[in-house]
DNA sequence: AATGAATGAGGATTCATTCAT
DNA sequence: CATGAATGAATCCTCATTCAT
């Protein structure tokens, strides 16, 4: 378990310490995705990372800390990569769109990713610090892109007249349930593959409809 | 706030042990979806219901039975007329879906219905009993229901072809999302007329699709 | 250990809440006092006591709260007593003190009151709402009776002109020493005898002086 | 606070070794007495001695031995100092002491002596081996002195007959306790001069008595 | 000589659950 | 039925101490 140690040092500890907190991190998500936050131990966690309860310590100064880490380090540059895409991009508002969410979910499949959304609709209620960083490093950051995309869609005649603010729940939910789903009853996979069919067909419905004859009033 | 109740059916002082079930299950649903499942503490619930924390336990076995009650005693009744509506419709399948929604989100809006989703989305990966439970009770109901819907609509002509097992999150995923927003980030309203607003927008969205000018290809 | 029980009966806990808070008092005075506060565990004083760990937490709610506790129960009446008994005197300054110091020393050959003062000098440095009770319930009701028999008795020509507020540290300082070196070094004897000819001693020294011939010039 | 010293002694940028356990002891000390021993942590130590706690470690073997260190450095050239001055003193029986206790409160007002009285009260009982040092090194010494100081008053006629070591309380309780009072509770002050006017008023009241007209019974 | 990194051991506190009444 | 009293088991976090560099 602790092996991987050649026969001829034995360096009981001491590691470079640059890369203990990723690791710890790694192993933090892991746990709290499958438990949940409260019922995960940091000691669990520090086994996983492969070190001692204490040295956990040595990096994060509490458990919540981790929590936090967590967002900071995953979510925020993903936020900022689909907010910048969105903002620059020149094409056509559904290009802007099916663009934004192909770079999402394809950082979506890597698995120190996917789960953090979920996590944080998890445990945000309980942890206010956590719901806000969640909030201004990612829906501060998104939420603004897509109204923007949408509300120019409209103006050029591309989009129907939608509410904004809500629409924005038909353009998210569908990949959040998605992901949720896999991670909470196995149900789908969330393979890069899987994720990659879902997405066409969500697109695909989300511009076109289900309906086959669309009303034209809008 | 125990007593004080007409002297005509007033058995003494103490409602009727019937009743204490569900008082407690309310206290527990409130705040399993304040601070989640761990960091309840029985002792809170059993506060909130007015009586003792031993009490507790004399109706529920242990605190996960509080858990896996919730689900039984709110969804259930909700999953099955939501099926039975859509089995025994007979309009086209836009309507059928329609009315689902409609009808789900008028229970919804009860707040002793809403949050157990989400309290199950939150808690059901480490009790996999509970997840067992949503998932015979609720989503074992659900999914055909919708399954066949869709897959009739697109047998008639009125839908397009979609893969239907993805397209169900397309039908259920801004509605969860728009729950766990109002939840968690406190955005948006989740009061009988915020949900009415946003499931008009959600289905119109949902058959007409964003674009203005829809392919014909489906 | 736990043992003492008839054959017939065996209440494995339980007993009349109302000794339990008194009994937890008696073991933490005794373990602090030999300890220190910061080196006794809460579960020594729990098994002394007889009860478990959690049980002390049932009646204090926190460590520190018993050292409050053992403040509050022992040594306020003494002082309230002393402060008492000197305001109604009705003799001499000399015999008054010489009354507030017997009586005091009567109490303090209980073993449950006498280790008080010197735990409250051990601890209190670190524990302001410590010295702050102790100050409160003792110091502020003790200080001013001593204060206003020797200004008196300074009025009634009876004693020398002193510094009155330097003075009490000679009245009180050797008590406090000698309970205190019983304590630390077991030097002395802290039985009620020993107190009671080293009392005798005090007094004899502190009215009269030490010198045969005194100066007339007070 | 590092660097930044002159070219002429400057070894490059760190203090001569000799000089570190004394500065260690010194930020020991002052830990120590604001917070006891237990709860002082080594690395704050460490801290305000401008090493790293490792660094401690190099200098004592543990963190009792910084406790056992400051008796023996601080205090025993002090006792010592009493005992030879007392020994070889040819006055009074009066004045001995009176120098003996004005040679000691000079020192005491040096903030690196005056607490470790105060310290040994509070810690000695768990530490034994403290107690034996102090013990060995101060009272072993001052005691005897004190002792034989005040036969010989007694055999000259200069004193009354009193219980030898019952009075020696009597000479250094007041003492011990004005300085106890003023690292605790904050009260009178511990500064050079406060410490000279208790002085006068101590050795006043300790000579003469408080009452005016003394029995000549002794 | 000096230290950053690491940890083992320990302690305060919490809480679901049980039992005697 | 109802509950006050009690506890075992768990878990976060701290800190003196050690070791490799």
């Amino acid at each position: 378990m602790t092996a991987q140690q050649s026969k001829f040092e034995a360096p009981k500890f001491r590691r470079r310490a640059d890369e203990r907190p990723d690791e710890v991190l790694d192993a933090a998500l892991q746990l709290f995705l499958r438990d949940g936050f409260e019922a995960t131990r940091v000691e669990d966690i520090a086994k996983i990372a492969g070190i001692s309860k204490a040295t956990v310590y040595l990096y994060f100064p509490s458990k919540v800390a981790l929590l936090e880490g967590l967002v900071k380090r995953s979510i925020s540059p993903v936020a900022l990569m689909a907010e910048n895409a969105m903002i620059q991009f020149e094409g056509s508002g559904q290009d802007a769109i099916r663009m934004a969410l192909r770079l999402v979910s394809e950082k979506l499949s890597d698995p120190n990713i996917f789960g953090i959304p979920v996590l944080v609709m998890r445990e945000a209620g309980r942890f206010p610090d956590l719901a806000k960083i969640y909030h201004d490093e990612v829906i501060s950051h998104v939420l603004p892109a897509f109204k923007s995309v949408i509300v120019n869609g409209m103006a050029s005649g591309e989009f129907r007249e939608v509410d904004v603010e809500l629409t924005i729940r038909n353009i998210v939910g569908p990949l959040i349930l998605h992901v949720a789903l896999g991670n909470i009853f196995e149900m789908g996979d969330n393979s890069a593959d899987g994720l990659q069919t879902f997405l066409e067909n969500h697109l695909y419905v989300l511009f076109n409809g289900l309906n086959k004859e669309t009303r034209n009033d809008g």
